[in-house]
DNA sequence: CCCAGCTTGTTTAAACTTCAAGAACAGGGC
DNA sequence: GCCCTGTTCTTGAAGTTTAAACAAGCTGGG
């Protein structure tokens, strides 16, 4: 697509470019797809979508915030904001945890589940429309694994597993 | 990781739902790692960065608002909260379009472009170490035909390249 | 020509995210 | 106990994104 002219800056290579640019217009034409979808069927972003799927398959449907925050991939302040819009919707409660009085449990209310159950199908439906109807078994496996990859390299540091040379 | 209880909505295969959650946590963790780097270097988000990109090599460094907002897949209200903002920094100038007196070209300046170079080779690297550097050649090349096919599939429509019925 | 309908780009307000700061508690050493 | 440091979570303000509505210019059929 574009002119490779002198004043370009340092950039990645023709192959690497392509990939590149095929990444980044997937992602974000998937991550705005995927929004407007929920947003119209589910009155939610997807980042909230994923809080309310998260809680559904915790113990006792809760969690505690920081739980919640590392494994939805978001800061603890961005969860704060985004649960208290969902408790206003009704859809999660909070409850002080006995054991730390500084915690806080995020729970899923028989309402939030509701709303998961009834807008789940349509979900999963376009994920499957937009993403794995497209691709062969083979790139399936093969985008799962290169993901993976991906993750584990971005993950903030976890509990000394990468930390070897401390044994 | 999660456990299959029955109140579990309607939901994707086991592998699917491997895939699915790796897609979501690398998109999302490379997605933030990008915009802190970004933000710290050259104090601007992942796509307002994309932007400079994509006029740095059109033709004299300028593109007609909408033509801009497709490429860099973001509405057009979106891009005019952007360009104003970039406007204000000075790395971007309007200029009203002589043949369609409704139209508005964005255009790099050289502040603009300087900032680009500057701030070019760090982000180059972030990309090369969270992505590339983890990457087989043979997943590179997998990675970037996987998000071919995606983004294709969502792209709104092209001119009738894909209504193949009407020929 | 004329005007209905489309396109271009902006604007407003509300929603969402980020960042920095801070309140409250926990845990350990003295 | 008492301090020190670190953790947990929230807050407020600033910045960004979205959705809907709008002004203005274009376009083509009558």
């Amino acid at each position: 697509m574009g002119s490779m002219n002198s004043r370009e800056p340092q950039w990645l290579s023709e192959d690497e470019q392509r990939v590149w640019r095929a990444y980044l217009h997937a992602t974000t034409l998937l991550e705005d797809h995927l929004d407007r979808q929920l947003q119209r069927d589910a009155k939610m972003p997807h980042v909230y979508f994923g809080l309310l799927v998260q809680l559904s398959e915790a113990p006792r449907r809760r969690l505690r915030m920081t739980e919640l925050a590392m494994s939805a991939k978001i800061t603890r302040s961005r969860l704060s904001h985004a649960i208290a819009r969902l408790e206003k919707n009704g859809w999660v409660r909070r409850e002080d945890c006995p054991s730390d009085k500084r915690g806080q449990f995020a729970i899923l209310t028989d309402e939030g589940l509701d709303v998961l159950e009834k807008s789940a199908p349509g979900h999963v439906s376009a994920v499957r429309a937009a993403l794995f109807e497209r691709l062969t078994p083979q790139q399936q496996k093969s985008l799962g694994e290169i993901m993976m990859i991906v993750a584990e390299g971005l993950q903030p540091k976890e509990a000394g597993a990468d930390l070897p040379w401390l044994r």
